[in-house]
RNA sequence: UCCUCGGUAGCUCAAUAGGUAGAGCGGCCGGCUGUUAACCGGUUGGUUGCAGGUUCGAGUCCUGCCCGAGGAGCCA
């Protein structure tokens, strides 16, 4: 049998017979001559089998194949521009097929089809093209982010995902009964990375994190992927240049490595291509001078009462995609309100009302893709604050030991992967950029 | 939790004013040597989400329920 190679490397294998094991993606029969569009899990080739090239059987045997039958195929690798594929440019002149299994009639056509049913054949819907581009520049973000940080002096540090508390309220936890106590699903790393830091200086977790949130929208997933990085004697200005130059090395690595899968999706790259340091930076107070800016301005009725906000209030989805379609690359929002953010949160010097907090924010209206602070250091400013926020002491003793032995200012961020990908991608719902999405309505399959 | 939209063939949809449920795709049969979601001819395919009601007659009108989607709030 010929060497068995991927189609992602064909490119090296023209004028020589390979073979390929694949599926069937889809067909054209012309009668004595047949197109076989074969993906093989690294790329997609055209196939061409002509009646007088192949043995009687195997003309006979490709006739019968339907969509997605299992294959091994042998030819010799051809260069031809009218070739479609990724990457497109060669076809397989074939010399002999081998059927593994023909498979049953496939539900999914190459054609337009209702979210539900997609969702409901996600285990299936993966092996259409959009739908693997995707989770290969996933896999390349994955990478991208474990690489930037093993190459800058973080340490992985996983977190556990069972855990006895919230750092936020329990409404949005999933509780689980851990020997006949409440434990629950972990919504961040984040608390016990700040003691990881005490052992290790720089660290990330990287893993599923779990919100019980009833949202409903095309930025949310119940279950999704955040890698979070901690740091020891870093403040918030030097956490906002890590965070630009890991964000462009992510969003540069996938121009690079995943330029096939991003031209199937149609990604115009060319804001992504502008995603390089120093990113644009305004205070909270800024954002809200130029969200009032722009409700002047508009003529829009309705936007004008979406954009309706006070002092002191987060920003919701709207503010965001306002807010961001004012630059051309992602842009650190920092400086919120304290009472509108997490408990944790260090104040600004001379302005209580305010945190040493940042969000970054991506443009296209693909929003907050990172949050992130620097920590209260000080362990009688840190008890005052659970209190404030309600929050019983004896759960986070040991929390506030890491302010009694060697404390230090320290700073980190989380970086939601899923909204990562939909961005770089050019998708418009987080539940394409994983592979199995866990929503409100659905955890099947 | 709230607002909006939807549920008809395996899939995507249509069905005028309440009056015989239809088309394309897919499947199956046949034809075709350059197709790009091929094309041409034939053929197959229905508990109209569920329950009740109005009516001579309901996919269509009414009531309740179930399921899904988009958005708000919340958040990465």
């Amino acid at each position: 049998m010929a060497k068995a190679v991927h189609i992602q490397d064909i490119a090296e294998y023209v004028g020589q017979e390979v073979t390929l094991q694949g599926w069937l993606y889809n067909r054209t029969d012309k009668g004595k001559l047949q197109f076989l569009q074969v993906r093989d899990g690294t790329g997609f080739i055209q196939c061409v089998v002509f009646q007088k090239e192949v043995p009687e059987e195997v003309f006979a045997a490709t006739a019968r194949l339907t969509q997605e039958s299992s294959l091994i195929v042998t030819g010799v690798v051809r260069q031809d521009s009218r070739a479609p594929g990724v990457p497109g440019g060669y076809e397989l002149s074939v010399s002999d097929l081998k059927v593994v299994q023909i498979a049953d009639e496939y539900p999914i056509q190459p054609k337009e089809h209702g979210v539900d049913f997609l969702l409901d054949n996600r285990h299936l819907w993966i092996r259409s093209r959009k739908q693997w581009a995707v989770l290969r520049v996933r896999a390349t973000v994955i990478r991208a982010i474990r690489d930037w940080l093993d190459d800058h002096g973080f340490i992985n540090m996983d977190t556990p995902i069972l855990t006895p508390a919230a750092c936020e309220g329990t409404t949005t936890l999933f509780a689980t009964d851990y020997f006949g106590e409440p434990a629950y699903l972990s919504q961040s790393g984040q608390l016990y990375n700040e003691a990881n830091i005490y052992a290790f200086g720089r660290v990330y977790c990287f893993g599923p994190t779990f919100r019980a949130e009833k949202s409903k929208t095309r930025r949310h997933l119940t279950e999704f992927w955040m890698v979070e990085p901690e740091i020891a004697f870093c403040d918030l200005d030097q956490l906002m240049e890590i965070e630009e130059q890991f964000v462009s090395y992510i969003v540069q690595t996938c121009l690079r490595e995943r330029k096939h899968e991003l031209a199937l999706l149609e990604r115009d790259t060319r804001m992504l291509e502008k995603v390089e340091p120093p990113f644009p930076r305004i205070s909270y107070d800024e954002a809200l001078e130029i969200l009032a800016r722009i409700r002047e301005e508009t003529e829009d009725e309705e936007l004008r009462e979406l954009l309706q906000i006070e002092w002191g209030d987060d920003f919701g989805s709207p503010h965001e995609t306002e807010l961001t379609k004012r630059f051309e690359k992602p842009v650190f929002v920092y400086g919120y309100p304290t009472r509108a953010k997490a408990f944790y949160m260090e104040p600004w010097p001379g302005r209580p009302e305010v945190c040493k907090s940042v969000d970054l924010l991506a443009p296209e209206g693909y929003g907050e893709i990172t949050g992130g602070s620097e920590r209260i250091s000080d362990p009688d400013l840190l008890v005052e604050r659970l209190k404030e926020w309600g929050l019983p002491r004896q759960a986070f003793e040991w929390y506030i030991d890491l302010r009694r032995y060697g404390s230090v200012p320290h700073s980190g961020f989380g970086l939601g992967v899923e909204r990562t990908v939909a961005w770089i991608c050019g998708i418009d719902h987080l539940r394409e950029a994983i592979s199995f999405p866990r929503t409100l309505k659905r955890v099947y399959p």
